[in-house]
DNA sequence: GCAGTACGGACCACC
DNA sequence: TCCGTACTGC
């Protein structure tokens, strides 16, 4: 910034200017939800750049890349784009990543190390338990997992394992004594695999600035002043990063709400921002209390909940926005009901008041939950986008592909060699993998090197699978060498093509094989989309290795895809972290599913799961809807459900309890009579056993229903507005706007109209109230 | 070595 | 309900 002005700090509030302005030292923002943390984060990166701080010395740790992504545009917006390229801005996993790269020789690992994703560790640690000849009933390679992770997020090393005998005797007494030996094979067999788990790209940086003073104290002067944002969410690896960054300069500013941290389940310790005004000296302290987000009601709502918590840091969120309606609260018979009684609300919304998709979320507690939401949506013609769950690059066959593209960047990485080893089939089964596998242990050989010199070394293998073995390795070599000179999308397109992919799955006509095939295509345009990208960086060349570190270490939020689609967003409340929306609707507040049944041993768990309900509601701008059901889908059965008790904790106040006498006898009715003709019969099935107990509806009811069927026949009859690009318009709500463009046809087509005041809506005509003028 | 099928556990959240 | 793994027969 060349005149240092600072004339965007007049757009902040006074208690969010003072952590902007604060100069050198540290200091922590105690932020409630929606008080404008991430826009303190901003503008105080921008204001140093400002006042004349380099940008090369700045990091900015955020939650996930998309917010990160998202803040650098909007510092480059403020400061000019030049400067704000040189930030180092990303989640603590893809910046250390990034320096691991460059640091790798020192700690033994070559730079091209692959990153082992969850289910990377599983096989692998599922595997040494059978090499182990161990149980695998008792040692239950998912525990076993989680009980490495949370080792190394303590910083507990396979030795400080072996020279803690309280450690040892828990694993005994848990009938595991042979715990410490698999954490030591795991160790070794991804170090000699060229692999870091996630939890090794926060232990190895941790050993990285440990063992070499002069690689800590470079990356100190490097980053003087670092910015953490959710820092209630960090864990001890992580603090002990950040500790050592900031040691020298002492330039370090967290920001976060303990009332939000929801990850103790990965080792996320409140204790790091309640204890930050010990950890370092003369550190100011703010507070953001007013929020902006949300409606008076809901601020008091969720203030209400968080009441009951104990453990927490007093403050008093508070807001001037309108008071709004209350919160909706609905009790459905079955989770089905549940989906079509949201999917009906926000069909209702969107006519009534003008809403695009956009403007909706729906927040469950747990990934399974989405299925009778999205059966729902779908019967509604709402289109909607599922954020985490299973993800576009977890599912089979994208993970083959990028097998084959790991293993050319890093041939020692073992995990993806097993994986296409065989596949598609050459012939290379599972006793000629278990030889090679012990040959390999027995020469201390990766598993490629193995398979390399596997006719010298004796294994005992076939002719046969000798040459198929030889086959295989050179049709790798030959991949490795075309990627010298090829880019991330022709070495995969190459690829693709050489090992009969598609002609495998081709295999498979069924609708769900020819899905994949589109997956691995709509992947290759992924790949084709990222080199192009990348070209456009300076300091990026659109490289294999690129595309997967950016693949390994995206969030289930990262994923692209065209935000330009207007969509309902269905996720995980711990996933809507830090995000908003006019409506949201939160459904499944049951007894044992939130709170969750692994969560009521303690009260710190519960503590977190109602720190979970009150991330959920506030993230809600204008309204919220709460839902239960009596009795859901889990583990393929219909299980009885009770409500949540969390709901017996808001304030009645602002709470709308729809009577429950009315909801058994209105809904069902309206479900059958005009939405959907009654012609589903699996859903007729599961409500069955509840027509006992319906009545017919009063006649309050049958007027409400009638009034409703005619607003629908008239929405949906109604033949949409003819209209053409320039043409002015006038819109209930948003006044009056010129077409800049229209899409789609017949009751599906959508205009976008530039509304003075408002910008650029687009508008499903179908529904949109508006006028030629 | 491979394809088909039976079976049992998953569902708590994620980088 | 769906998925991954184990088992069976060729």
């Amino acid at each position: 910034m060349q005149d240092g002005s600072n004339s965007f700090l007049e757009t902040l509030n006074e208690a969010q200017q003072k952590p902007v302005l604060h100069k050198e030292g540290p200091l922590i923002v105690i932020a409630g939800a929606g008080a404008g943390k991430t826009r303190v984060l901003t503008y105080r990166i921008a204001h140093l750049m400002a006042s004349g701080v380099d940008s090369f010395s700045i990091l900015a740790l955020t939650f996930t890349n998309k917010a990160a992504r998202e803040m650098k545009g909007r510092i480059a917006d403020l400061v000019g784009e030049s400067e704000a390229k040189n930030l180092w801005m990303g989640t603590f996993h893809s910046v250390f990543a990034r320096i691991l790269r460059q640091e790798a020789d020192k700690l033994g690992y070559p730079s091209n190390f692959t990153i082992y994703d969850t289910q990377d560790s599983d096989r692998l640690i599922a595997a040494i338990i059978k090499e182990m000849g161990l149980d695998k009933d008792i040692y239950k390679y998912k525990q076993i997992r989680s009980r490495i992770s949370a080792f190394k997020n303590s910083l507990i090393t396979v030795k400080a394992y072996y020279n803690d005998y309280d450690l040892q005797e828990a694993d005994t007494m848990a009938k595991r004594p042979q715990m410490g030996a698999i954490y030591k094979e795991y160790v070794e067999r991804c170090f000699k695999a060229g692999a870091m788990d996630f939890d090794d790209l926060l232990l190895r940086t941790n050993e990285l600035l440990n063992r070499f003073p002069e690689v800590l104290a470079k990356y100190q002067d490097r980053f003087r002043y670092i910015l953490v944002d959710e820092y209630q969410d960090t864990n001890h690896s992580q603090y002990l990063i950040v500790r050592a960054l900031s040691d020298r300069y002492q330039n370090i500013c967290v920001v976060g709400d303990d009332a939000q941290s929801i990850y103790a389940f990965r080792g996320a310790n409140i204790n790091n921002i309640l204890n930050f005004q010990k950890d370092y000296e003369d550190v100011a302290l703010y507070r953001l209390e007013q929020n902006y987000r949300s409606t008076k009601t809901i601020v008091a709502a969720a203030n209400s909940i968080i009441q009951h918590n104990k453990n927490k840091i007093d403050k008093v969120v508070w807001t001037s926005n309108d008071t709004g309606t209350p919160i909706q609260l609905n009790r459905l018979p079955t989770d089905a009901e549940e989906g079509r009684h949201v999917a009906s609300s926000i069909f209702e919304f969107k006519m009534q008041e003008q809403r695009k998709n956009a403007d909706f979320a729906i927040l469950y507690r747990t990934n399974a939950q989405s299925r009778a939401l999205e059966d729902a949506l779908r019967k509604r013609d709402i289109p909607y986008r599922i954020y985490g769950g299973l993800s576009f690059y977890q599912r089979k066959e994208i993970k083959d592909v990028l097998a084959y593209l790991r293993l050319i960047v890093n041939p020692k990485d073992e995990e993806s060699l097993k994986r296409v080893i065989n596949y598609p089939t050459r012939g290379i089964g599972q006793t000629t993998v278990d030889k090679l596998v012990v040959g390999a242990k027995q020469h201390g050989l990766s598993l490629f090197e193995t398979m390399i010199k596997a006719s010298e070394l004796g294994l005992s293998l076939h002719s046969g699978a000798l040459t198929k073995l030889s086959n295989f390795v050179t049709l790798l070599q030959r991949f490795q060498i075309e990627n010298e000179t090829l880019n991330a999308f022709e070495i995969a397109d190459l690829v693709t093509k050489k090992i009969g992919l598609v002609q495998e799955l081709k295999k498979d006509a069924t609708p769900e094989g020819i899905a994949r095939i589109e997956n691995v295509e709509e992947l290759l345009n992924g790949i084709r989309d990222f080199t192009e990208g990348q070209r456009e960086l300076a300091d990026a060349t659109g490289s294999l290795s690129e595309f997967l570190e950016d693949v390994a270490l995206a969030t289930d939020l990262d994923q692209d895809d065209d935000p330009s689609i207007d969509r309902v967003a269905l996720m995980t409340i711990h996933l809507a972290k830090g995000l908003e929306f006019p409506y949201v609707y939160i459904v499944g507040l049951e007894e044992d599913l939130f709170p969750s049944a692994m969560s009521l041993n303690t009260r710190a768990e519960l503590e977190e799961e109602r720190r979970l309900f009150y991330v959920a509601l506030t993230r809600a701008e204008e309204r919220a809807f709460l839902s239960y059901t009596l009795s859901r889908y889990r583990w393929g059965k219909l299980i009885d459900a009770e409500p949540s008790r969390f709901i017996e904790e808001i304030d009645p106040q602002y709470l709308n309890r729809i009577v429950p006498e009315d909801r058994y006898q209105f809904k069902p009715f309206m479900n059958t009579s005009i939405f959907e003709g009654g012609t589903d019969t699996t859903s007729f099935q599961k409500r069955k056993y509840k027509e006992k107990t319906l009545t017919s509806p009063t006649p309050s009811q049958l007027q409400k229903l009638r009034k409703l069927e005619q607003n629908q026949e008239q929405v949906v009859a109604k033949a949409p507005l003819h209209l053409e690009v320039g043409m002015e318009v006038e819109h209930s709500r948003f006044g009056t706007g010129i077409v800049e463009a229209l899409e789609g046809a017949g009751s599906d087509q959508k205009a976008a109209i530039n509304f003075k005041g408002f910008g650029i809506k687009k508008l499903l005509l179908r529904f949109a109230k508006l006028k030629v003028k």
